[in-house]
DNA sequence: GTGCCTCGAGTTCC
DNA sequence: CTCGAGGCAC
């Protein structure tokens, strides 16, 4: 047998073996754990299994098995947490700031149910300041726990959530399945005795109890996390299809008898009116609570009712976060900095004297743009009175949502003598190109596309990050130093991919640089190898168009399937994008120009011209209606694709790029499903899938999703308070069924 | 035209 | 996380 072998010691065929055995094992191994009082192996044994296991996968990548025990949740690695993908998403909450958007909350909801006299109760709890942990349990026992993460991928921090005396290891009663979440925090007086213990032991102090439960919870070894006094409210549960209650209080109290710890201020409200009145007893007894709430979380009571609502794209619609006024300090603003962002936008920077702000220093925030430096809002309003902010003045600053520092208000009696308004470059401070503000627009730009160093680099940074091409070791700060490397510049991103060739013949070689060795040079050729061959969506946003983001990049590879199909289409609109601009612009002038009577004949003289003149050809309006016709994608993000694909500069660029590329088409729609290739519309409200459901569901399936309905539209699914689409459809012939016969038609599928 | 809702692009600190 | 703006429904 191969398993007394050291790992490096193993052939390629043995690796594969073991591979195998240890799969086998591991799995049996986790199976016994988790439907079994006892584990058929120790702990201790199950870590060496595993830790063996992801040696050899390390060694062998390309060996990892698709039933990779690597990837199972409930075990701890050596290195790092382990990832665990939640059952149901941990979403965050829309906010409420004041009074007003706490009743638009209760109307919103009363309509969105149709509710007449009907009583809308709510539940209502202080909205704990800690990180949110996601606990399963299965036959009553806790199998794992998942920080929040990202809302879909959370890290295994089970081993640490162990120690926590306020988090139960058996549940008697429980459902087979139970998912239970709820905040992990510290309470002050445990944070405070932390602190002094830290101090006296030479150890971190931590800056407020919320970053100190967060870096007591993501300890590697649990034993230090068990000597950090963490606690835990439970507050909801994350499996529906097995209702804890069929109210929301039902369920705390519910989650209370299981032997959780649940918030003692969490109250029945029978309207916006009583939600208030207990915002304001519990803002009174914020300070004598013992822990940071940073507002107060309101949700529907009635469970059926919670479903009915369901969820908006990252939040729920039938709960809410009123939050406490952010805490404000003043400081003295020192500079005002210019950065310029990979589409060219101008952003101020308020460089500021440092000041704590909720338990964190700040020396920097955001100064939004032109208008709010200058004391108005984006309609051209007074915001501060009008007050605009100068260089030397004492500011206020804040964190919106408790992170990002904004500057929100000016001291004007601390204003120094001879101070001037700030004028804002016209000029980009990075290259020198004039900076425009379009008509309309809140942002300035930089006009040096391309020529401009600092986009550039924007736009490189953009191309290697985590969403886009994900290439290991050539992170921001990589990037920087490549872009000005005299032998191995990176100046565009098919520079990337032939680094290795040229660093092979190049004198001053990476692996002979400060900094780098023989390994590091083959790790970081090695990452960009495998990124060679990219999937289609992950290409087309990694461009970094502008108005061509993530989700406008998949939409466009569903469509198009493929590349070379999406340059042709797009380069053959390109004169109906042209005209398309020209009509828009002739547009405009003409409104303007209404008011001028006299010059109007010539406008409109102008206006056909441009359009006879361009005689657009059929096939590209037929290429171009094709393209805004997807649904979500409009005229103009059309234009801007359209002209980045004609820019002579942009296209050279990214051809260059292709040529190194393997681009993996999107998963190929079912072909053998009714709605096949059939061109689908939703309008109306959809009450049992969100538009975003709906519209992956049907495309998965192999249909296409348009918007709008045409001749070319094969079935249009109609909800209720469908309008001017059914009529259009009834017009057109097109068939047309309610919800729950589209759901019929797909089922099984 | 108006009013949602989502998406894109910007931001800080650990 | 927030703002602005694009896209779509009414």
């Amino acid at each position: 047998m191969s398993e007394n072998l050291g790992v490096s010691e193993l052939s390629e065929e043995q690796a594969r073996a073991e591979l195998a055995r240890l799969a086998a094992e591991l799995g049996r191994a986790n199976t016994a754990y988790h439907t079994q009082d006892a584990p058929e192996i120790s702990d201790a044994a199950y870590d060496n299994l595993k830790r063996r296991n992801a040696e050899i996968e390390a060694l062998f990548p390309g060996l990892k098995r698709a039933d990779s025990p690597s990837d199972l949740v409930g075990a701890s690695v050596a290195d790092g947490f382990g990832k665990i993908t939640h059952a149901v998403p941990m979403l965050s909450l829309g906010n409420a700031f004041d009074d007003t958007d706490v009743q638009d909350f209760s109307d919103r909801i009363r309509k969105y149910l149709g509710l007449g006299k009907e009583a809308l109760v709510f539940s209502a709890e202080p909205k704990i300041d800690g990180l949110s942990l996601s606990l399963r349990y299965e036959q009553g026992q806790l199998i794992h726990a998942a920080t929040r993460g990202d809302g879909a991928t959370g890290e295994n921090v089970t081993d640490n959530a162990r120690t926590i005396g306020d988090i139960p290891q058996v549940l008697t009663g429980a459902p087979d399945v139970l998912e239970v979440r709820g905040e992990v925090y510290m309470s002050h007086a445990d944070f405070e005795a932390l602190n002094e213990r830290q101090q006296a032991e030479g150890g971190k102090v931590f800056a407020n109890p919320r970053n100190a439960a967060a870096g007591s919870l993501r300890q590697l070894d649990p034993s230090i996390t068990k000597s950090r006094p963490l606690r835990f409210f439970a507050y909801a549960w994350g499996d529906l299809s097995a209702p804890l209650a069929e109210t929301q209080m039902d369920a705390i109290r519910r989650l209370a008898q299981l032997g959780f710890v649940t918030n003692p201020l969490t109250q029945e409200c029978d309207g916006p009116e009583s939600l208030i009145a207990h915002y304001r007893s519990i803002e009174e007894q914020r300070a004598t609570l013992g822990y940071d709430i940073d507002g107060v979380v309101y949700k529907v009571n009635r469970q059926d009712w919670q479903g009915r609502l369901g969820f908006r794209a990252t939040t729920p619609r039938w709960a809410i976060a009123h939050k406490f006024p952010a805490e404000l300090a003043w400081t003295r603003l020192e500079a005002i900095d210019i950065q310029v962002g990979r589409t060219g936008a101008l952003s101020p920077v308020a460089r500021l004297a440092p000041v704590t702000v909720g338990g964190v220093v700040v020396s920097n925030a955001t100064l939004h743009n032109e208008d709010y430096i200058r004391g108005l809002d984006s309609r051209g309003e007074k915001i501060r009175d009008g007050k605009d902010i100068r260089i030397g003045d004492w500011v206020q600053v804040y964190r919106a949502g408790d992170v990002i520092p904004k500057v929100a208000d000016v001291d004007l009696t601390k204003r120094p003598d001879g101070s001037a308004p700030y004028i804002f470059p016209a000029t980009c401070p990075e290259c020198g190109s004039a900076a425009v503000r379009e008509e309309g627009d809140a942002i300035r730009r930089c006009t040096g596309g391309i020529i401009c160093p600092a986009q550039a680099v924007e736009k490189l940074k953009h191309f290697v990050a985590r969403k886009t091409f994900d290439i290991e070791g050539l992170g921001a700060k990589q990037i920087e130093m490549f872009h000005d490397d005299a032998d191995l510049p990176i100046r565009q991103p098919a520079d990337i991919f032939t680094l290795r060739d040229r660093d092979a013949s190049n004198l001053n070689r990476l692996k002979n640089r400060h900094g780098w060795g023989a390994q590091s040079a083959d790790n970081l050729f090695a990452a960009i190898e495998e990124k060679r061959t990219i999937a289609l969506a992950k290409l087309i946003f990694a461009l970094g168009i502008r108005h061509v983001g993530e989700v406008g990049a998949r939409d466009l590879a569903l469509h198009y399937l493929d590349w070379t199909a999406l340059t042709q289409a797009i380069d053959a609109a390109r004169p109906a994008a042209l005209a398309h601009r020209t009509a828009d612009q002739a547009e405009e002038a003409e409104r303007i120009k209404a008011k001028a009577e006299a010059r109007r004949a010539r406008v409109s003289d102008c206006r056909a011209a441009a359009i006879a003149g361009l005689d657009v050809p059929e096939t590209a309006s037929q290429c171009w209606s094709d393209l805004i016709g997807i649904d979500g994608i409009g005229a103009t993000l059309g234009m801007s694709l359209s002209d980045a694909l004609a820019n002579p500069v942009e296209r050279a660029a990214i051809d260059a790029l292709i040529a190194h590329l393997n681009i993996v088409p999107p998963d190929a729609p079912a072909q053998d499903s009714p709605v096949a290739g059939k061109t689908v519309v939703f309008t109306g409200t959809l009450e049992k899938l969100t538009r975003a459901e709906a519209k992956a569901r049907a495309e998965a399936l192999g249909a296409k999703v348009s918007g709008s309905v045409s001749g070319k539209t094969d079935i249009l699914v109609a909800g209720p308070g469908a309008g001017s689409k059914a009529k259009k459809a009834a017009d057109l012939g097109v068939k047309t069924i309610d919800e729950d016969t589209w759901l019929a038609l797909i089922e099984g599928l």
